[in-house]
DNA sequence: TGTACCTGTCATCGA
DNA sequence: TATCGATGACAGGTA
């Protein structure tokens, strides 16, 4: 036990620094004392708190994706143990999306119904939970009274880490069933620690599983918080057995039922679409985050639903989207959530399966897990929400996704979701990511680049100067000329790829991987790349032009790349207009020679059914005809008699006109006569 | 070698 | 007036 208390301690203390070194306070001592909670003491290494050790996952956890001030972090991996467990439950071919979907949605939920974190009626879905979270949930408390020192933590905010203290809890555990030690907590803790949180409403009776299913959300929650309590000492039951027996039947529940479940999953998702943005402005360490690494961001919105953004590393969304959290507007909510990369998750699902719930899981290994799962369909779903989410991106960003074409200058074919970006930047370094995100023509991260970079190359006008920070910089961690790949020519770009694996010899490379302008500019030692000198608002270039002391060369060299650089931009923009005109009138024409053969195929159609009925009006007449009779009472004969249909309705008899055979009429009598029929 | 296509660039016009 | 976008025309490169 000493060895295990000194591993902690000195975990604990490596963790804090590391903590301390990016700025992040941490109450140790509050911290070591939820840390040892009686249960992991009694546990030893056995403990659920140890086979999953939150703090080094909380971390390192693919390299400092996330931020350790982030309790949110917590709700993932309980997304991820959730469904491992009912992975490794076994289930029917349909059933787990929705009850990994369900599963992942009820975390979350659970501190909104007052359920306390650690009582012992939370063991339900997890039935690991208990006593053994306690100190993890201290723990928790520790850095959420951290993130209450903070000035900005909003009490809505707070909400949400309250929330996502509740995961912090499932996360803690790894399996879905506690060590026969949960029971050894004493009652008195778990009575202080449920009087930490309000609302401690643990009133829940038995129920039946089939209810269950039926049940609500709430109701649900309620349902499985009482189905095993793991933790209490009165209970003298295995919990784990209870739970298994309960998910047992809860699997074997007919699929019927479990369609009564689908609407509760979207039921909360409009919580996140409502919050979302103000969960952005909780995920306070996103610019931190954005520095850091790659793998993905979690963005906690509401309810604990997270939005996995496959990180960007160092790009210009990123900055915009970190510079921007604090105005929490839709836009800026949906910019982060459509952020290049697709294993962006987010918006609303199509009842099957909750979108925000799977957000919330959704790292690589989940998505193998979905993939497994059959959720193909669901994750094309979100692609499309992903689209629609792009509508309400900042115009800004989505220039920099595609600046407003499709052919603008980086946009179209190194943009971030291209594989040839993802190959650059993961091939490159990542200074040179900067760069690259920046690289897309009108990009807010280039629109704000050269001042920074004019203020840093302020002094760097001369050849030597540059000569080490630009020129025999071959490691792209410039934005000056640094990779021609990043500049500013797409139809360059497109092509040098193929072979820009195969060349690695540095100078000839890039001799000819250079555009001419900017092979210009480095003969005029201009220490700035074409995308940047085309980018750049007029204000600052007219500046640079002026406050600069320039050789007229120089002036004039910049003055033709900007223009050039424009121009080409311009043209690509022509360029494209005039295809997709070309394309609209050839899918026009199509669409009128379609109409033309479908009226003609009308006209057909009509002209037949025009003379089928005239054939039924001629047999119909012929049988009047053949029913009247003259005044000599022989029958009338179509031949001399037709059937005409007056003004006023009425159905008339008419003689027709021969020549020569008008006069004689039947009878002698009047060649015309006129039966009235009623019609 | 001729041709089609793509792309950059220039000139020009209009906002 | 300067800037910028749009567009026709031309030239060079490439398959």
């Amino acid at each position: 036990m000493q060895n295990v208390k000194k591993y902690f301690t000195e975990g604990l203390i490596q963790f804090t620094i590391l903590l301390s070194l990016i700025g992040v306070r941490v109450d140790v001592d509050s911290y070591w004392n939820g840390y040892y909670s009686p249960l992991e003491i009694n546990d030893g290494p056995s403990s659920a708190f140890i086979q999953t050790p939150f703090h080094s996952l909380r971390d390192n956890w693919d390299g400092y994706s996330v931020h350790p001030k982030c309790p949110e972090l917590d709700y993932f991996f309980a997304s991820r143990r959730l469904l491992d467990e009912v992975r490794a439950l076994g289930s029917p071919a349909r059933f787990p999306t929705q009850l990994s979907a369900w599963l992942v949605h009820q975390v979350p939920d659970r501190s909104e119904f007052g359920e306390p974190p650690n009582s012992t009626s939370s063991s339900n879905v997890n039935a690991g939970l208990s006593s053994e979270s306690t100190g993890e949930e201290t723990n928790d408390s520790d850095l959420l009274a951290e993130d209450e020192s903070c000035s900005t933590v909003s009490p809505r905010l707070r909400g949400r880490q309250e929330e996502c203290q509740t995961a912090t809890q499932l996360s803690t555990e790894p399996g879905p069933y506690p060590s026969t030690g949960a029971c050894e907590i004493p009652k008195e803790e778990v009575e202080l620690l449920n009087g930490q949180i309000d609302g401690d409403e643990a009133r829940e009776e038995p129920v039946s599983l089939t209810q269950l299913a039926l049940s609500s959300a709430l109701e649900q929650e309620g349902l499985f918080t009482s189905g095993a309590s793991p933790a209490c000492p009165e209970d003298p039951r295995p919990p784990a057995i209870d739970i298994h027996q309960h998910w047992s039947h809860f699997l074997s529940l007919p699929v019927s039922e479990f369609d009564d479940l689908d609407p509760l999953v979207p039921q909360q998702l409009s919580d996140l679409d409502a919050d979302i943005s103000s969960a952005i402005s909780q995920d306070v360490s996103l610019r931190d985050a954005m520095v850091t690494g790659s793998t993905y961001d979690m963005i906690p919105p509401r309810g604990g639903v997270r939005t996995l953004v496959a990180r960007q590393p160092r790009g210009p969304l990123f900055q915009l989207e970190s510079t921007n959290s604090s105005d929490s507007s839709p836009g800026t909510t949906t910019g982060l959530a459509a952020l290049p990369f697709t294993t962006v998750v987010n918006g609303t699902s199509n009842g099957t399966l909750s979108h925000g719930a799977l957000g919330g899981c959704l790292d690589e290994a989940v998505f193998d897990q979905i993939n497994l799962l059959g959720l193909e369909g669901c994750l094309d779903n979100m692609d499309a929400q992903l689209l629609g989410n792009l509508q309400g991106i900042d115009p800004r960003v989505l220039g920099d996704l595609d600046s407003d074409s499709g052919l603008s200058l980086e946009s179209s074919s190194r943009g971030p979701t291209s594989p040839g970006a993802s190959e650059v930047s993961s091939a490159s370094s990542s200074s040179f990511c900067e760069d690259e995100g920046g690289a897309t023509g009108y990009s807010s991260e280039a629109d704000s680049l050269p001042s920074k970079d004019i203020a840093d190359y302020d002094t760097s006008w001369s050849p030597v100067d540059l000569s080490e920070s630009v020129w025999h910089d071959h490691s792209y961690s410039t934005p000056a000329f640094s990779h021609p790949s990043a500049t500013t020519f797409p139809h360059k770009t497109i092509k040098q790829e193929p072979f820009s694996d195969e060349d690695d010899d540095g100078e000839d490379y890039e001799d000819r991987e250079l555009s001419r302008d900017e092979l210009r500019a480095r003969a005029l030692h201009v220490p700035l790349s074409a995308t940047e000198i085309v980018s750049m608002p007029v204000e600052e270039f007219l500046e640079l032009l002026e406050g600069r002391g320039l050789s007229a060369a120089q002036v004039t060299l910049l003055r033709d790349i900007r223009r050039r650089g424009k121009n080409k931009l311009a043209a690509q923009n022509c360029r494209k207009r005039k295809l997709d005109a070309i394309t609209g009138l050839q899918e026009e024409v199509e669409r009128l020679q379609a109409q033309r053969n479908r009226l003609l195929r009308e006209r057909q159609h009509t002209a037949k059914a025009l003379g089928a009925a005239g054939h039924r009006m001629e047999h119909l007449s012929r049988d009047v005809l053949s029913r009247l009779r003259d005044d000599s009472g022989r029958p009338l004969t179509p031949e001399r008699y037709t059937l005409q249909c007056g003004a006023n309705g009425r159905v008339v008899v008419q003689q027709i006109r021969r020549p020569g055979v008008a006069s004689t009429t039947a009878g002698g009598k009047t060649d015309k006569r006129k039966k009235e029929k009623k019609p």
